[in-house]
DNA sequence: TCACTACCTGCAATCGGTTGCGTGAAACAT
DNA sequence: ATGTTTCACGCAACCGATTGCAGGTAGTGA
């Protein structure tokens, strides 16, 4: 068995009150004594049991992490970003996925209640009743999803759009599509509204369609038949799979078609053309979310909204818009 | 507050003890007192508190996975897998990730030691011999390194070599290179036993690399002046930064140089080449991970070893070797 | 010498459950 | 009517820590 403070004690001749001291209020304990409990406890190999301590203080140290789904790219950054900037303030991270199901994202939650000090809900699918219900029970911070009355971190994917789009005008594209996502997606509502804020160009909203390559490739003739030589899709996932619709039809990219995707999930350097897209400022939402539960676990309070910036990275599936109306050349 | 055992034992009239036992032993109350108490408790919204629970049972019924790098494509599979297969035995899983550093491994696995009843290491960059030490306070499954005396998952990469080199030598290559990672890791030597086996081919060692596109992309000379027509990378990434690299010297891949990879962890289908890669069962090895652990935390026995079978996916990064010494054709 | 203050340290209750033991009552056998 | 078994439940100790309170000791000033 490990080492317990009584061992500790028993070992170096005090009481269980002082070995306690010893570690969460050395300062209440003289110098001589403390060493003496530490060598002791170094002797032991003893290590404080934090869910004992969990009992007396309520904190546990831990926070939990609830993403919709570890395999998606867009996740990794932000839990590895959470994650070491919470062990920067003595805090454990636990990572739950809930494979997309709402059930289970309850379920995880109520399992987690009593083992964190607060929740990181990333892409929440639960209803926002359910949500409001269970906070009850524990603090909560709200990582992508618009939700009032709760410390929120949002990325701000509509001032992407928007430089997307400025981008795309600026290289003389002057219809654009929006491939949007699946009806009532937030993320689809904030390109909606930030594009339709740019003029000079006309804007074509296409969808719903799903959030998958799978999408993006059904879009492809959506694209080709609204006349639009610049795209904005609604995540890589859909830019990359309307690419190759767009390539099966003939149509190149970038020199008929600009594509620009969001999220900048896409690694590997083989992709032809590269994805120019949105790059979100995960890594930093991460950080920015852990610090607002430990600031509402111990203020109970304000229901901060962070909104984080994004931007575009230009690569190679955008470039100048093609000369007008040349009557589309499919090869044979 | 949350309500606690002793409210409800209050609501429904009853001791605590009962309150308890209606949960963890329904069977020795009576029907009538357990429907009551359950009322009671449903009726406060009561949770058992897992915590308190771990102090006297001595199980967190949690187990903790410690990871080298979510953001590596490779584990996510491995992580939901694990996380799903624990949930159907009433378990949750705590993820951490040390960031490739031996330091916040043992940190994070001492830290964790007290909250879990047991740890999955995947992949772990401690010694051995620190490994032995820690292991003393909980036990251990070891996923993806070989270390005798411990209950190990591995998944069989020789064997993948063995079918990569198969794959290429009945496409007609006579003269095979192996791009390995870095010097000892374990992935290169199984590749090599295992490749040496083949005969009827010209063998080429490569290397050591870095397990990265950087790596792929310096080996790319080495390469072409082996004069190999087939070559099996450490991973993915090396295979792609390889064929970037070969194509910038304007070898065609698979025209003149054929590539297979290792882990199948490339997403997208605008990957050209696609690669043909050696698949591994990360899942599987997620969900027997956790049931070795489970296992060994019950009986805390048996140092089993399991071994899971990798496969051959052949995509479009193989193919036919070319006709023998045409003097290499580079471009311009 | 005495009172007062600081500074340490011990005592014991407490956090939220679990569990071995003991007891009272009902059910059954004799 | 008495003895025995079974069942359901209460009692209280315990898991490993924390913490308010009290007491003891030494040092200071008068």
């Amino acid at each position: 068995m490990a080492a317990t403070i009584r061992d500790v004690a028993q070992a170096s001749g005090v009481h269980v009150s002082t070995v306690s001291r010893t570690f969460s209020a050395p300062h209440l304990v003289n110098p001589e004594t403390r060493n003496r409990v530490l060598a002791a406890a170094e002797d032991l190999g003893y290590r404080p049991n934090r869910a004992a301590r969990a009992l007396t203080t309520g904190r546990t140290h831990n926070i939990g992490l609830i993403v919709a789904d570890i395999s998606n790219p867009f996740f990794p950054p932000l839990i590895k970003a959470a994650q070491a900037h919470a062990r920067t303030r003595d805090y454990h991270v636990f990572v739950a996925d809930t494979d997309e199901d709402p059930l289970v994202e309850e379920e995880l939650i109520k399992a987690l209640t009593k083992q964190v000090d607060g929740l990181l809900l990333c892409s929440p699918r639960l209803s926002n009743r359910a949500i409001e219900r269970l906070r009850a029970d524990v603090p909560f911070v709200v990582v992508n999803r618009e939700m009032k009355g709760m410390p929120t971190v949002l990325m701000d994917v509509g001032q992407g759009a928007r430089l997307a789009i400025e981008h795309l005008a600026g290289l003389g594209h002057r219809r654009i599509a929006l491939v949007c996502g699946p009806s009532g997606s937030w993320t689809s509502k904030q390109m909606q509204s930030a594009a339709a804020a740019t003029d000079g160009v006309d804007l074509v909203f296409l969808g719903p369609n799903a959030p998958t390559e799978q999408g993006g490739l059904a879009a492809a003739a959506e694209v080709t038949a609204s006349g639009a030589t610049g795209v904005l899709a609604y995540n890589d996932l859909v830019a990359m799979g309307l690419i190759e619709g767009l390539q099966e039809r003939g149509v190149r990219v970038p020199g008929d078609v600009s594509v620009v995707g969001v999220d900048d999930t896409v690694p590997g350097r083989l992709n032809r053309p590269k994805l120019t897209t949105v790059a979100m400022p995960t890594a930093a939402a991460g950080r920015m979310a852990v610090d607002l539960l430990l600031q509402s676990v111990d203020d109970d309070g304000a229901a901060t909204l962070a909104t984080l910036a994004t931007s575009l990275v230009v690569r190679e599936s955008t470039g100048p818009a093609p000369p007008p109306r040349p009557a589309g050349e499919a090869r044979p």
